[in-house]
Parts: structure tokens; sequence; C-alpha cells
RNA sequence: GUGUCCGUAGCUCAGCUGGAUAGAGCAACGGCCUUCUAAGCCGUGGGUCGGGGGUUCGAAUCCCUUCGGGCACGCCA
């Protein structure tokens, strides 16, 4: 279906074309003056100097060409020049009903294309902390709202899993049980299946190894060796890797799955290993990549640079790889598998200049052709109320899974206060509805912009939060189900025309969802698509205060109040859907 | 130093492809529950859109400049 906004717009183009002016004038927006008019154009002023005559005279023509006009209610001319318009309830309500009769809602949706979501990066033997919290939940919401809108989205968590770390946790394993058969070169049995430790053990082991590292020059040593044979391909060093993947992965798997958080692809540092060799010679070969200070390099610096960029290292001056390198052999293999129209990187925006290099290093050495679009989505950084990093009360990192549980306790607490429901319940309310507290608090903001993470403003019922959502959403589900009881059924009714003005406001707004979604695709904007929830919801209770709907006597009248509340409420469950939560039944 | 992002009400944030009186929420104050969930709705007060120039009929929005803050600038990720 073509957009509301768009229809206007072309009634009212049509219109200056037929009183003799530039049809592009007649571009339509909202209007910002809603005790006025609902819509406006101000296309006449703009052209006013161009024809040489005064804007209301041009205003004026339009708006009598559009006397006739089914599209609109009233129309009228305003000094300077505005053109200021209602839209007809009946053509409305038409639109409305052809949305809810629509797949998707009646958004036409762009050409379906393959994109690669990368998001997440956690470090394998490490805690999830909340520095993990936006990239999780950003990438997730791009995720799917890039799917609500066709596309075939594959996200990847992109773990850290090759580096020293694994060589720190391997070489404190070795300091407690040496004995372990993996440790023994000469060994050629099978290993045992069970993990030598447990989630919580490797916890603790790896920050201790790392400190003992930072100390110990020997230990050091001892630990870039391991991480060596683990990239060689000891056996049991490999053994012990899968063992670390195993255990890590699956703990970050249960912690991610409270946020609804799922990834297609579990890859990480390690998945490409494989291609490196022949990629750096590759680029040598070619000559896109040589020596500089013993690293090779890739310049990446454009004449119509403002700015120095420095080169990409590709590999490092003792013949290391690093994440640069990885970054690169995984857009070749991600071009070779699955031929992607688009990869978008969610990280800290830091990583920016990063990204930068890595995006022309690859173009550069021909890994992926301009075809596809590599972009990066910088969030920033999770402050306290004070305005600073986010930390514990005594300065630590506070790992992601208490933040979670936290917010959800709090929550609890909350909702025994004020209703009187049982344990079970109330618990599994409050696991939903923190949820949504947490991951709307966040995605509400801008995400390239730092934001003041408050868990009381967050969880509170009221003013836009994820709470308030669910509430409304509730709402209508009560209703409903009332409707249901009393012998109604849903699958005959229809939205009518609206009878007041909250209704009609109501209308509006929901008309304006493929407006949204289109520009929160585009932007990769999940506040867009919290923005316009807010004001679908604030709509609806406007409604739902100035309407009777249960008590309507009109019955014809009653389904059609039903069918816009139903109808309102699929909007906003898909909507929330795309954020990554969802609502309960009661609250 | 260079680059980049940000600066909007007491607080937290929208608005930024230029339009009429800059919007929400919180906090403050005042109304609205015998009737669909008052976790709601309606209303009042609160602003030199960091400052200064410019472009324009018109600027929070575009350009320049300046101040303040965050961040990044070759072998970390």
């Amino acid at each position: 279906m073509e957009k509301l906004l768009d229809l206007i717009s072309k009634e009212v183009m049509d219109a200056f074309e037929k009183a003799g002016y530039k049809r592009e004038a007649g571009r339509v927006s909202v209007s910002n003056r809603p005790d006025l008019c609902e819509y406006q154009c101000n296309g006449a002023m703009a052209l006013a100097k161009e024809c040489k005559c005064a804007p209301i005279n041009i205003a004026n023509a339009v708006s009598d060409a559009l006397k006739e006009s089914r599209v609109f209610e009233s129309v009228e001319a305003v000094m300077p020049g505005f053109i200021n318009m209602n839209l007809s309830p009946a053509f409305l309500a038409d639109y409305v009903v052809k949305m809810s009769e629509s797949d998707k809602f009646g958004i036409d949706l762009p050409k379906s294309e393959t994109i690669i979501v990368d998001y997440g990066g956690p470090n394998v033997a490490k805690a999830l902390h909340v520095g993990h919290l936006r990239p999780a939940i950003i990438g997730e919401s791009i995720k799917r709202i890039l799917k609500f809108m066709g596309h075939k989205v594959i996200g990847d968590v992109h773990m850290g899993d090759w580096g020293t770390p694994m060589g720190l946790v391997m070489t404190e394993l070795r300091e407690r049980k040496p004995d372990l058969p993996y440790f023994d070169e000469s060994y050629t049995g099978e290993y045992p299946k069970e993990p030598p430790f447990t989630v919580a053990d490797l916890e603790e082991i790896y920050p201790t190894a790392s400190a003992k590292s930072k100390e110990d020059p020997d230990y050091k040593a001892r630990a870039l060796e391991a991480t060596l044979k683990l990239q060689n391909g000891v056996r049991g060093y490999r053994a012990l890797w899968d063992h670390i993947m195993n255990v890590s992965v699956n703990d970050m798997k249960r912690i991610y799955e409270k946020l609804n958080v799922e990834f297609d692809l579990w890859n990480g540092e390690s998945t490409v290993q494989y291609l490196i060799p022949d990629m750096v010679k590759e680029m040598k070969e070619s000559g896109v990549a040589y020596e500089s200070d013993g690293a090779i390099v890739i310049d990446v610096k454009k004449d119509t640079d403002t700015k120095e960029i420095p080169p990409c290292i590709v590999v490092k001056s003792d013949g290391a790889s690093l994440y640069n390198t990885t970054d690169l052999a995984t857009i070749k293999e991600r071009v070779i598998k699955y031929d992607p129209d688009q990869m978008i990187y969610i990280t800290d925006k830091r990583q920016d200049l990063y990204f930068e290099q890595v995006f022309r290093a690859a173009l550069k050495a021909g890994l992926v052709s301009d075809k596809v679009t590599l972009s990066h989505i910088g969030f920033g950084t999770m402050n306290g109320k004070d305005g600073k990093p986010f930390k514990t009360r005594d300065g630590g990192v506070m790992r992601l899974e208490y933040l979670i549980k936290d917010i959800q306790d709090k929550m609890y607490e909350k909702i025994k206060e004020n209703k009187n429901i049982d344990d079970v319940e109330a618990r599994k309310t409050a696991d939903i509805v923190g949820l949504s507290a947490l991951l709307y608090g966040d995605l509400s903001n801008q995400a390239v912009k730092d934001y003041v993470f408050d868990v009381d403003r967050f969880i509170s019922f009221e003013g836009n939060t994820g709470p308030y959502i669910l509430y409304t959403i509730v709402r209508i589900k009560s209703i409903i189900s009332k409707y249901k009881e009393q012998g109604g059924d849903l699958s005959t009714l229809k939205i009518g025309t609206p009878v007041n003005a909250s209704q009609k406001d109501l209308m509006k707004v929901l008309a304006s969802l493929s407006q949204t979604m289109e520009g929160a695709a585009a932007e990769l904007a999940p506040h867009r698509v919290c923005a316009f929830i807010y004001d679908l919801a604030n709509a609806f209770n406007s409604f739902y205060h100035e309407t009777k709907i249960l008590s309507e006597e009109n019955e014809a009248r009653k389904g059609e109040f039903i069918a816009l509340i139903n109808f309102t409420k699929n909007v906003l469950e898909a909507c929330i859907d795309m954020l990554g939560f969802e609502a309960p039944e009661r609250m």
C-alpha cells in the first residue's frame, strides 16, 4: 500500500498542477500545529519567488482545486501561504481498513536482501557484563526490524574466542591440574567428554590468570606459548579449547535468552582462521598489502579525506594476526558463504575509525564488491545516574545476569505492592515487564548517544517506558476478552468511520506506521519504533477514556470499536516484538 | 594537535530531508474512579534550543565560527 502521506501528497500535487504550478511543491507533511489542522503543505511559499506572485494566491488557487477532493474534509489557505488540511474520516477509515486486511499492515516491502548483522561480541571464558547489554539488544532489535521488512537476516554473535585469553585460561588450568591428559603431549587416547571445569571455575580462572600474567613475565610467556599451541592445532589444547567453548557458549546462550536475544551464527575469531594464510598471501601478491615497520598493512587513505586515516594493519610485526585480520577474513567468508547485500556491525562508537579502516581495506583488497553495503552502528556509553560510565556500587563492572535479575526483582517487588496476586504469576509477570523496562529504557534513546541508565525510571509505569506500553496492551487484551466472554466474534468485525476526535487521532497514528517503519529500517533506528508505539499507546489511552467501548449500545458501532482496538493491539505487539519483548496477559 | 560525536525545560529525552506558538515524560500544582485495569486520562506552571555570525520570506534544523564535554587517532579489541 502506498504510504498515507504519499497518497495525500499526490492529491495535493495534482492540485498544484491543475492550478498551473509545478507538482513538486505539493509535498505534504503532518501539521506541527494540530490546533489548526491535521496536515499541511508549505509549497506555496517556496514557490512564490520563482513565480513572482504572492504565496497566498498560490495557496488559494490550490485549495480551490482541492475543493472536490474526497481525501479531505476541509482545505484552507492561510496567511502567509500555508495550505491547511483535515482528512476525510471516511477516507481515513478506508485506509486503516485496508491496512488491517493486508499482510504486514500494508507496508510496501523493499526488495528483499540478505543482511548479516554482527552484534554481541562477547569474549569466551569471561562472564557477560553490562558492556554486552547494548550491542545485544540494539543488534537484536535491528535484526528484527529488518526481518519484519522482509529481509533475510543472519545474526552473528561473533565471539572473541581465539586470542591470548584462551592461552591464559589453559595455563592457569595447567597450574592447578597438571596431570590432565590435555597437557600430556604423548597422550594418544580419547579425551574425557566431561569438561574439567564449570562455568563458575572458568569465570574465576580468567581474571586470576590475567592478573598473574601481568606480574609474572614467565607466566605470561607460558600463556603465549599455550596460545600458540592452540593456534597450531596441538591436539590436547584443541580438545581443551572445545571444552572451554562448550561450557562458555552454553552459559552465554542462557544469559542471552533472558534478553530474548538469539543468534543464527555462533561464529568467532576462530571460525575464519583457516582463511587467513591465503588471504594475507594474496594481499601481498597483489600489492595492496605491504610491509611497514615490520607489520603488513593496507593503505586506506583517500584524497577526499579531511583527516589522516592510518593504514589498516593486517599482520602484526611479530607475525601474529589481530582483530583486523579476523574481521577481514570474516568478510571474505561471509561473501563466499552467504553472498550478502549488507553487513552491519553493532559495536561501541569508539570503534568508528577502526571499522572505516577495515571496510576500506576489504574493498581495496577485493574481499567484497562495492555493491555490498558495509556499515557500522556505533552506540554510546551507558552511564550511571552520576553521568559517568555505569559501575556497581563498589566501582566494579556489573555482570549482565545480575543487572537483569536486579531489574526483574525490583519489578516483582513493585507488582507485589500494587496487586494481590500469587507469587508464581507475580514472578512471571515481573520477568516479562522487567525485561520490557530494560530493553525499552535503552532502545528508546538514539543509539549513538550516551544515555543514563536509571532503573527506577525504566521500571516506572508512568511515562515513556516499557511497562506503560505493556499496560496499554494488557488493557486492550482485557477489553477484548470481555467482549468475547459476552459472545462477541472478532472475525466478523470491521473498522468503521471515526465518530470522535480521539478515535480519528488513533487511526491517524496507525496510518503512519509504514512511514515509521520505513524510516526505522533505513536508519537502523529502534528508537523510532519506540517513539511510534508511545504515540500509539497515548492515542489509544485517550480514545479509551473518551469512549465507552463495551457499554456502547449501538452493536455495529461497538464492533467497529473492537475491531479498531484489536488492530491497535496487533500493531503494538508487532512493534514490541521488533524491540525484543512481549506483553503478558495480565499485569 | 587532527578528526569525530554530543550540547534543547530543574532532571531524563524527542524533534534535526528548514515552516506558523520548540514537544513528551519525571518532578511541582489542580481536576477526573458506583461504570471496559486510576500502572490511566485531562489541565496549570516551567525554555535567550551552549554563544556569535551567515544563507532564507522563514533556522533547534543548513553553512561558518566560538565555548563546553565525550571519544578516537598503526601493531588492544
